[in-house]
RNA sequence: GGAGAGGUGGCAGAGUGGUCGAAUGCGGCAGUCUUGAAAACUGUUGAGGGUCACACCUCCGGGGGUUCGAAUCCCUCCCUCUCCGCCA
């Protein structure tokens, strides 16, 4: 194991691995009793693993403690050694030449203890997801979401297609096609379909925009660094499809790229908050997903999304996420579409948010409720990674807080849109869209 | 793909075996002067670990080696730039 994280990531073995991993050990030391107690709330008791992080993390103290005593000495004795020299005392010299070599022999001992150390304080603070935040409810799965609004009303249709048939109906989308130029999950979008597509990008875009999100369009392909900062790697790498001739990830989320500008960066407490919003298609392998829940635009190997993003001040993450929150569904009414909010559970909540809303809109024809966007808070817990700091007024250097959101995820807007507003007259494109798309009526 | 050059602090750019965490300039911060600002002058200004605070340790692209001692020498990997070729 050991091997397989320092092969893949030579960084492990320098100052990387050595202090900034996930949940800060500082933060577990100080606050232990609380950090213990917002865990609980994932369903799951982590206050062992919590404690052995903290007595593999004094294992560690105590052998660097021990190894910059030697090499303090031997750093003096180097000095002594020259300044002999000069002076024409080669014996003297000579002499301490064998004690260094005595010390350096102690040294390479402990410095394979050190490096064995970090490691296991690595592998054990790896474990520990984020802690949730004050206001997520305790809970294993999605049946302990708290549902917090529901808005609008599902439509009262004359007719009840699935997207999927009404995408073939109107010729708005070849899934058959997809899957001959590359494989199942890359549907081809055609006329209205592939117009109304760009129409919601656009959209999407100039609403972040007013919002204050300044635009950015990053590349898709990131390295291995990128990965890790945002956590996609070690752990997920099965998720990411890897062109493997030139070591490039393909990416899951614009998250991945917007997110890594700020990597290994300090900022300047006026520079926040950085709010950033871009486009992007996106790519997952979603190996092991069948069945009808990936059926027509349900689930996707390529699909195309808005993502907003915000580094703040640690004090104004909640406030920010609420805004962010309130913001995508500000996307959601201006659609029409029927949706609600929930609050994930801490069991439900993923691994390095602190805490997550999602949006799911209702989708008429298949009579269930589509994700369409994850808004979530990871305090410090992605910024740790990524070595994102902030400068504040006195000059103390602390993590930054970052937030994501998707704002929004276009396959399944699509598929409610096309379900939610079909009649025997054709499908009515929502308001807001007709400017840019150039038509209210698909049929 | 072929040939060459190079990776040093926020930036530019010195440093080719010892007292170098690193000259100098720019930028940043603080102060003097000024009604205020600019200019000028003075001081200050990398990151991480460790400590009550010091001490001390680590870091000059990554990894390894030579040496009592490495930014400086050797090996290796990565990256960037320039020219040629190819090409949206």
């Amino acid at each position: 194991m050991a091997f397989l994280i320092l092969f893949h990531f030579p960084e492990f073995s320098g100052q990387f691995c050595r202090r900034f991993i996930m949940l800060q050990i500082q933060d577990i030391r100080n606050n232990l009793d609380e950090i213990s107690g917002r865990l609980s709330k994932r369903g799951q008791d982590f206050s062992s693993l919590l404690k052995t992080a903290i007595e593999k993390d004094d294992v560690r103290k105590e052998t660097q403690t021990e190894l910059d005593s030697y090499l303090a000495e031997i750093n003096q004795a180097s000095k002594q050694i020259g300044a002999l020299y000069k002076e024409g005392k080669r014996e003297e010299a000579d002499q301490l030449k064998e004690k260094v070599s005595e010390l350096k022999s102690k040294t390479k001992d402990l410095d394979e203890k050190l490096k064995a150390a970090e490691l296991e304080v690595y592998n054990v603070l790896t474990q520990i997801p984020n802690a949730p935040g004050v206001n997520v409810p305790a809970g294993k799965s999605e049946n302990d979401n708290k549902i917090m609004s529901t808005h609008g009303e599902a439509p009262v249709l004359s007719q009840n297609l699935p997207h999927w048939e009404l995408a073939s109906k109107y010729d708005l989308i070849d899934f058959e096609l997809g899957v001959k130029i590359t494989g199942a999950g890359f549907p081809v979008y055609k006329g209205k379909g592939a117009r109304l597509q760009r129409a919601l990008i656009n959209w999407f875009l100039d609403r972040a925009r007013d919002e204050g999100f300044e635009e950015v369009l990053p590349p898709i392909l990131v390295n291995e660094d990128s990965g890790f900062g945002t956590g996609q790697l070690p752990d997920k790498e099965g998720q990411m499809y890897h062109v493997t001739g030139d070591n490039l990830y393909v990416i899951p989320t614009a998250e991945v790229p917007i997110t890594n500008m700020y990597r290994d960066v300090i900022l300047n407490s006026s520079d926040l908050p950085i709010k950033n919003c871009g486009y992007t298609p996106c790519f997952r392998r979603e190996a092991g997903s069948y069945g009808k829940d990936v059926r027509g635009l349900n689930r996707l190997h390529q699909f195309d999304k808005v993502e907003i993003v915000q580094i703040v001040n640690p004090k104004e993450s909640y406030d920010v996420l609420e805004s962010m929150q309130k913001y995508v569904q500000s996307l959601l009414r201006d659609l029409g579409l029927h949706y609600r909010v929930l609050l994930l559970c801490g069991g439900d909540t993923g691994f390095a948010s602190a805490m997550t809303y999602d949006m799911e809109v209702w989708s008429a024809a298949q009579e269930r409720w589509l994700e369409v966007s994850s808004v979530s808070n990871f305090e410090s817990f992605q910024a740790n990674r990524l070595k994102l700091r902030v400068k504040d007024e006195e000059g103390n250097k602390v993590l930054a807080h970052t937030l994501n959101g998707s704002a929004l995820a276009l396959p399944r807007i699509l598929a409610a849109l096309l379900e939610n507003n079909q009649s025997e007259e054709g499908i009515r494109v929502p308001e807001v869209l007709v400017p840019y798309c150039g038509f209210d009526l698909i049929s």
